[in-house]
RNA sequence: GCUCCAAUAGCUCAAUCGGUAGAGCAGCUGACUCUUAAUCAGUUGGUUCGGGGUUCAAGUCCCUGUUGGAGCACCA
């Protein structure tokens, strides 16, 4: 469905920001003045006053600042630097804490009023209180964290045989009270470390002001390393600092020796509050780390052979390289449709034309199409163009590849896929389709007319369309009998030349084109070609593609009579690939659904 | 787009044949200076996804809408 032109640009946040002065000026610290639009969404939202307008970095070290709040901020701004306990409120800081004289619906957003705040955040608002009283601010600028929890923990021997103090950072994400001591835990990059805090340790008052502390908060401490009773590799709290507080309360799940109770476990919530999902899940986590080392080691490989990344556009007058339905905007200036790329094959071709002879791009593309597990509507692809290759060229530097990910990953390229053990050494077997083919159905399937192709389908309980062609026919009867056995890498070679009009013709066989699709697993990993470059045959392709829309195919190619130009202008001999990153993170992490291996997958808005 | 399933406290889940909405965790109050799913005592918290209907009575049955999941179709 075609969206709507966009009715007019809207001024974003952060430019309206950017071009604000500093919010400070606003404040003496007092209480519900209206603000403007740029203040802080969770006071927005719970009808607050804001608690940053004392806050803004362009304060830090100007000048003399006024209001009380001000003072606060710059006697904590000057303490940047210095160990924290100098930073934390002695009792003596007579600091009048601004007051919420009402609270509830009265204050609130026009849309707030009515609904009634959870008993859970009308505490967290209460606590603001009592913390500001005690004259903390629950967020503060800065803090200066010296050591990485997971640093501290590779360097513990060593820490607790100096003594030596540092400085940690991060949320709580456990605590276990007991009077005047406490254990906590500090998460910071995925990596936990207990704290031990003790009331003689920190001082009566910072242990009253910590014990206002949820689960949640992030905090920043001073400490040294030491070993608890049982052993467990911990840190002696000295200083302890709010830095800022949590308002809604992270999911209550705890876990024991691997075992993880009352997870957060709702799909729903876990993609829209994906933040929540990557704090409490730590396989999150590690599944969009994996993600980012997979493109990372990708652009390695690529770089390592010589190839350069290029940027090509995602508005595009003419969508193309794909089949699939596209989605459609309108530039206002130009007052033009423009088009969402469903690919960027036909402008990398170009920069072929133009002289890059090894480029690729990590493309955003975007389908109008259905979504399931298997789809998400934008979705990433990686697609690399090596000039004076061909195919054949190509199946080495995806079996390379892909192999070396595995190592980068698993350590082996003997790695467990969907229930498979799978061996993903080079070389991968090579065999052609209708080889494949031939071995599933015992027939010669290029010698079959379409008819041929329909009793065959019918005889071994393949559902076809009733307007197929013959391409589409020998493809689902692939996708049907082969595709899901394929379960070590195969490369799938030599495709019917009516399914990819923008491949060239095999060398041998004119009723073929070579191209190869890796199945792994039962599943296509990337699809691959010896590039058309041919101009000639590329426009009578175009034009076949115009007959099947004709016959009602509203995913065939349009026609591209500017990249017919660039190609008449003579590219080389040139092969190229498709690699859908979004479907081999998840073969490599063992996500079951692509939802899982995008942070925000698109959702339909809630009501 | 179609089919099936699900939605109950902040989180994870109960609730018998249609008969007073509960538990654990989180939170709050108190005890506890080596705990680790901390423990112990007490305690707050609900538009049972929204709307309609049947019924003396609906979390439960019916209709409808919303969102999600699984599958189908399409596709990568």
């Amino acid at each position: 469905m075609p969206e709507r032109a966009q009715p007019k640009p809207q001024p974003r946040h952060g430019a309206e920001n950017a071009q604000e002065p500093p919010s400070c000026q606003a404040t003496g610290g007092g209480g519900a003045e209206a603000r403007g639009p740029g203040r802080h969404q969770a006071g927005q939202r719970l009808g607050l006053p804001d608690p940053q307008l004392c806050a803004s970095p362009l304060q830090h070290g100007q000048g003399p600042s006024h209001g009380r709040g001000n003072q606060r901020h710059h006697r904590r701004a000057g303490g940047r630097a210095e160990p924290l306990r100098a930073r934390l409120p002695a009792g003596s800081c007579p600091q009048p804490a601004p007051r919420r004289q009402v609270k509830g619906p009265d204050m609130s957003t026009p849309e707030e009023a009515g609904s009634r705040l959870s008993p859970v955040l009308q505490q967290r608002l209460e606590k603001l209180d009592r913390l500001r009283e005690l004259g903390v601010e629950p967020w503060p600028v800065g803090f200066a964290r010296d050591t990485r929890v997971a640093e501290m923990l590779a360097a513990f021997d060593e820490l607790k045989e100096s003594g030596r103090g540092f400085t940690l950072a991060g949320r709580l994400t456990a605590l276990r009270r007991m009077g005047k001591a406490t254990f906590a835990e500090l998460m910071d990059g995925g990596e936990k470390v207990q704290l031990y805090i003790q009331r003689d340790g920190v001082g009566a008052d910072t242990y009253d002001v910590f014990k206002l502390f949820d689960i949640g908060d992030i905090i920043g401490v001073e400490g040294k390393a030491f070993t608890t009773r049982s052993g467990e590799m911990s840190v002696e709290v000295r200083a302890i600092q709010l830095l800022s507080k949590n308002l809604h309360p992270l999911p209550a799940s705890k876990e024991k020796d691997g075992q993880v109770f009352d997870e957060f476990s709702d799909k729903d919530q876990r993609y829209r509050q994906r933040y929540v999902d990557l704090l409490v899940n730590p396989s999150t986590r590690t599944v969009f780390e994996q993600r980012s080392r997979i493109v990372s080691a990708i652009r390695r490989h690529l770089e390592g052979q010589g190839y350069l990344e290029v940027e090509t556009p995602v508005l595009q007058p003419i969508y193309g390289g794909a089949a699939a339905r596209p989605f459609v905007t309108h530039h206002n200036a130009l007052d033009m449709k423009l088009y969402l790329r469903i690919a960027n094959e036909l402008y990398l071709k170009r920069l072929v034309v133009g002289g890059f002879d090894r480029i690729f791009e990590f493309a955003r593309d975007f389908r109008n199409e259905g979504m399931d597990r298997f789809h998400n509507p934008e979705f990433t692809q990686m697609e690399c163009y090596a000039a004076y290759q061909d195919y054949q060229d190509m199946m080495v530097l995806v079996e390379n590849l892909i192999s070396g990910l595995a190592v980068e990953l698993h350590g082996s390229t003997r790695v467990m896929l969907k229930g498979h053990e799978v061996e993903l050494a080079a070389p991968w077997r090579r065999a052609t389709m209708m080889d494949l083919l031939r071995e599933a159905t015992g027939a010669d399937l290029l010698d079959m007319d379409e008819a041929a192709l329909r009793a065959l389908a019918k005889r071994l309980h393949v559902e076809v369309e009733a307007n197929d062609g013959w391409a589409r026919l020998v493809d689902t009867l692939f996708g049907e009998l082969v595709e899901p056995k394929l379960i070590q890498p195969t490369f799938v070679c030599d495709y019917p030349r009516e399914m990819s009009p923008l491949a060239r013709r095999h060398r041998q066989d004119p009723r073929l084109v070579e191209r190869f699709e890796a199945v792994v697993a039962g599943k296509e990993l990337c699809n691959s070609f010896t590039e058309l470059n041919d101009p000639i045959d590329q426009r009578q392709r175009f034009l076949d593609q115009q007959a099947l829309i004709q016959r009602g195919d509203d995913e065939a190619h349009p026609l591209d009579e500017d990249f017919l130009r660039a190609l008449e202008t003579g590219m080389p001999p040139t092969a190229g690939l498709g690699l859908g990153i979004d479907r081999l993170v998840m073969l490599l992490t063992g996500a079951e659904s692509i939802r899982d291996v995008i942070f925000f997958p698109t959702m339909r808005p809630q009501a």
